[in-house]
DNA sequence: CCTTATGTGTAGCAGCCGCTACATGCTTAT
DNA sequence: ATAAGCATGTAGCGGCTGCTACACATAAGG
């Protein structure tokens, strides 16, 4: 018997409960994490509420696999950059590029979903947002050893280029004119270009 | 009949409506906005669900006055900086510095918020954010030009000062760490000081 | 063939939500 | 003194929330 015990939520097929969970993750991703409720959730997948709560035990537990195959997709998604990119001004170029399409933006969204929540309930959520934000963090530090940053700068250096493009995505997600945020994310860029780790 | 008309709000007394504004901005400030919910609010405010009603009109009229009353605050708490501040980096670990204390935060905390809000419901939302970002924004980037920052840099400079400082922020929020994010936040600082904007 | 385990639908629970109907004192104006 | 309007308490409405009890269908194992 090929039993695995996952607390109080059933069913031995792992299938359908992974097949679940990409789809909620896609609805989440979408609707953002912070007004989830199970039946509009359900609908959307064609489901029902209770299946939802069979399958996961609790919200709690779906928002959590959810969250943990969103950050498997992140870590897989996360390629190095390509051999274009000589500079730190050039891997932010990069970065913001790909988080100015959609599936970047819905990434960052749901990172800002989760942060807000951590920030009401920090307890709860500081391992998520934390391991949400590592598939992000880890390379990109990798990457700025990679370019010459001296090793006492690239981690500062790294939290500040998480931040400021957090910041310049949020801007754009909310402001009228997202042209703006892209022309403040140059503005960035250019700013690194005279960066002593710049150099070659 | 010195009545005004607030639509479907009733009381002729402006006094204990705006004095209620105030504890709410108060509560929310310290409660985040993104949970709020009338009955625990009133509570903590020694009153009723059915008195908070009966004072805004709704909710949503409830939730408008306390984010005019911050913007008020914030417009007035929003002082030009001292003579010490002699470039760019100087104003930025000036911005910074009051942020990172906790009425700083708070107020990044409600804009987070309402932004993350902003996010679900652009058109419910935006107008709010914009308006709590006013107060920031204009005397940030008359700040810039006063520094000598060129007229066509002024503006997406200031948004990029301003949306690093709430994705640090927020990472100071969240992050287990708060240094982390000061030493980002001075990594920043530092890069400003090379920009030619900042020649004394 | 019967039992046992698994998936699914229906109905419903207690609790919270914003909001309202109604009654009731209190103050003020006539 | 009376009337009108303001402020407040009580109770409750319909709707939504996560979650559960129960019935039932199906399929596999002994």
């Amino acid at each position: 018997m090929r039993y695995i015990d996952w607390g109080d939520c059933y069913g031995r097929a792992m299938d359908r409960r992974a097949e679940l969970a990409g789809q909620v993750l896609d609805y989440v991703l979408e609707h953002g994490l912070i007004g989830l409720s199970l039946r509009p959730l359900a609908a959307a997948l064609n489901t029902s509420d209770r299946m939802l709560i069979y399958h996961f035990g609790s919200k709690e537990r779906l928002v959590g696999a959810a969250l943990a195959l969103a950050q498997q997709r992140l870590a897989a998604a996360a390629e190095p950059p390509g051999e274009a990119v000589r500079s730190v001004a050039d891997l932010v170029r990069h970065l913001w590029s790909s988080l100015a399409h959609p599936s970047g933006t819905q990434a960052t969204r749901l990172y800002l979903d989760l942060s807000v929540l951590a920030a009401k309930e920090p307890e709860r959520w500081r391992a998520a947002v934390e391991q949400l934000r590592g598939p992000w963090r880890e390379p990109l530090r990798g990457g700025l050893l990679a370019l010459g940053v001296a090793a006492g700068e690239a981690e500062p250096l790294a939290d500040l280029i998480l931040a400021t493009l957090d910041g310049l995505a949020l801007d754009r997600m909310v402001a009228a004119d997202p042209a703006r945020a892209d022309d403040a994310a140059a503005a960035f860029a250019d700013l690194l270009d005279r960066h002593p780790g710049a150099t070659r």
